[in-house]
DNA sequence: AAAGTCTCCGAAACCGGTTTCGGCAAACGA
DNA sequence: TCGTTTGCCGAAACCGGTTTCGGAGACTTT
């Protein structure tokens, strides 16, 4: 019989539980009791408190999470609802992010919740079920945008959410983010130091914020570096390898082309080496490359692409914990961080090649 | 307060949830009497179970999922552990897993539950607080071993799991698996096929279920084309480039080198266009290649690996249905499901260089 | 010494479901 | 016609926790 042996299979790996109620018989107290006592109820006296804890503990006693939830509403469990329909140059790091999430869930005995969407609606669906069907107590939005549905939704209804990204109404919002604003000032100023002064900017997908910042980051690195701003030297958005492709030859068929590339997402940068391999430049002398993602890919292909790197890991860690304070009361306009990227610094940029030298 | 906000956001959202009690109510019936139709018991008439469903689709009456829990055991989620630390080709995959697994997953209202671990202890630990603390029914296994301590735990405790790769000892146990071996045969026989006699073959990592197929396959593929086994054309295992690299080089620096190299893993793959560009050998003219997993990666590079492509999503997917019909009460037995990669026709491969000519 | 506080705990209700048990009425059998 | 079975449902216990309420005893206060 099929529930037959489901239930024999159930009853053999649940047979050691030890419930909250064998607790109270070995310690000669009320379940009540004990519950408060381990919750940390005022009325509880310290000995009695200590006592059960440590009986609590050699008796191995685990509250079942699902069963608190009936009364409290919460399951300890962080959702993620992932969307995969997208062009996504992050999907190599989602492991890498998971792992982060994992392990800082864990160490608090949470759990996470992973699903998947195909589209924004979906999204959204989602969210709202797994929300009121309490599968988590809250949620982690990656890939943000200015203006989010996700984030607009949860905040009507009040369910804790951090961001990975910023977004245009920060109300009530947490975020962990990296600052590639700050890389791409970084990176224009480094292209300048090498003597180049028409760096062209190929931005990311529109809609998403750090698609905005990366620009604003450039033009300020310009403005830094004592360079002109130059509208024809900002091609339209590209996060893969064709339109990286068509960037790079609108900005090398200027009248005065580009000397120097800077790329919103490592696959659009790809698309760089085919045309400059098909217009025989040598990339990292004729032309320069950087770019941002810190994709694997970038160090397998020739010459090694120069990119910024995220630690995912680290923010898949840092959401959890901030997210999980969050939902233990803090405010979420307190939980906020911010992190640079690492550059790796390869070989697809060096001195500009124009007469005019490096200003070494 | 803390508390209070967090108590108000929670009574928010769930607010409009409609109980079994509710539903009872409407119905003039005993909660009992509506959980039982619900469940198809055999003891409710067929027109009140009718009824019942009736008025549980338009009030839009969802179970939760983990108020069920506490009396029946099941929670109507799937688990899932990666191991992390792990050389891992197939880390880019795994959100297609992901996505696979949790379609089919929330087709039937079922969720997901990942964790990630670093070692072999730290994912048995993991499992089995998983299973003790009932976050999960069962649990998919990816990248399965020979002789697999997940396995043994998992048999052992009576808790249901599906792997991703077939193991040693099949007893008790379901699986989906993509049949490498027969890739294997194909390629071979291409080979052979386009003149080659000496086709050389570097395995994949030891332990590991796949890596043992594999090389049966290499084997069988040289008798099916009547080629001599020569274990001097079989090297010491490579997953990374660096490895892939060194069994290039012992392939090449045979009394009669290899003229094709056939490996077992993308990454490893990689190592030889490093080896062929120092030798100043053409790959796919010179050398030629064909390796196993379909990596991005393996486009990218000049010229684009010639490799198998696995559809990562759909094995997700039907692991999910699998442990799914499992958990149900199916015979694990019965539970077993192969299918095949699909060549990647790239140009990493051709006509062997020897004077001995193509057989075309 | 009586009254009022404070400390600390037990009893019981509660959360949202499932499952057991028993009983009523209708159908059945002889 | 009268037991007996069968079909169908209600009542109540149960799952493993949390939370409310009230009261017993110790300790102050006047």
């Amino acid at each position: 019989m099929n529930t037959q042996d489901q239930k024999k299979a159930i009853q053999s790996w649940r047979a050691k539980r030890v419930t909250i109620d064998d607790l109270a018989q070995h310690l000669n107290l009320s379940k009540g009791t004990v519950s408060r006592a381990l919750n940390g109820y005022s009325d509880i006296s310290e000995m009695t408190r200590i006592r059960v804890r440590k009986v609590a503990d050699q008796m191995g006693y685990r509250p079942l999470s699902h069963a608190q939830a009936i009364r409290t509403g919460l399951v300890r469990s962080l959702g993620l609802v992932l969307q995969v329909n997208e062009h996504d140059g992050h999907r190599p790091f989602v492991a890498d992010f998971l792992a982060g999430v994992s392990e800082a869930a864990s160490a608090q005995n949470w759990t996470l919740t992973v699903s998947t969407a195909e589209s924004d609606e979906d999204t959204l669906r989602l969210l709202e079920a797994l929300a009121d069907d309490q599968k988590a107590d809250g949620f982690i939005l990656p890939r943000t945008r200015l203006s989010d549905p996700r984030i607009s939704f949860l905040r009507d209804q009040e369910i804790p959410f951090v961001l990975y990204g910023r977004t245009g109404d920060p109300t009530g919002c947490s975020w962990y983010d990296i600052t590639s604003e700050d890389s791409m000032v970084e990176a224009v100023e480094m292209l300048a130091g090498l003597g180049h002064r028409r760096i062209g900017f190929v931005p990311g997908a529109p809609g998403y914020t750090y698609a905005k910042l990366r620009l604003e980051g450039y033009q300020r690195g310009l403005q830094l570096a004592g360079l002109p701003q130059d509208s024809s030297l900002i091609t339209a958005p590209a996060v893969n390898i064709a339109d990286g492709a068509k960037a790079a030859e609108t900005l090398l068929d200027l009248d005065e082309p580009a000397t120097a590339i800077l790329y919103s997402v490592d696959r659009a940068a790809f698309g760089a080496y085919t045309v400059a391999r098909d217009r025989g430049l040598h990339i990292g002398r004729d032309l320069s490359l950087i770019s941002y993602d810190g994709l694997p890919e970038g160090s397998l292909i020739d010459p090694p692409l120069t990119t910024f790197q995220v630690d995912s890991r680290k923010a898949g860690k840092r959401l959890a914990e901030l997210l999980i304070q969050q939902i233990r009361g803090a405010d979420p306009e307190d939980l906020r961080e911010l992190a640079r990227a690492r550059l790796l610094d390869r070989a697809s940029h060096g001195p500009a090649p124009n007469p005019a030298g490096p200003t070494e």
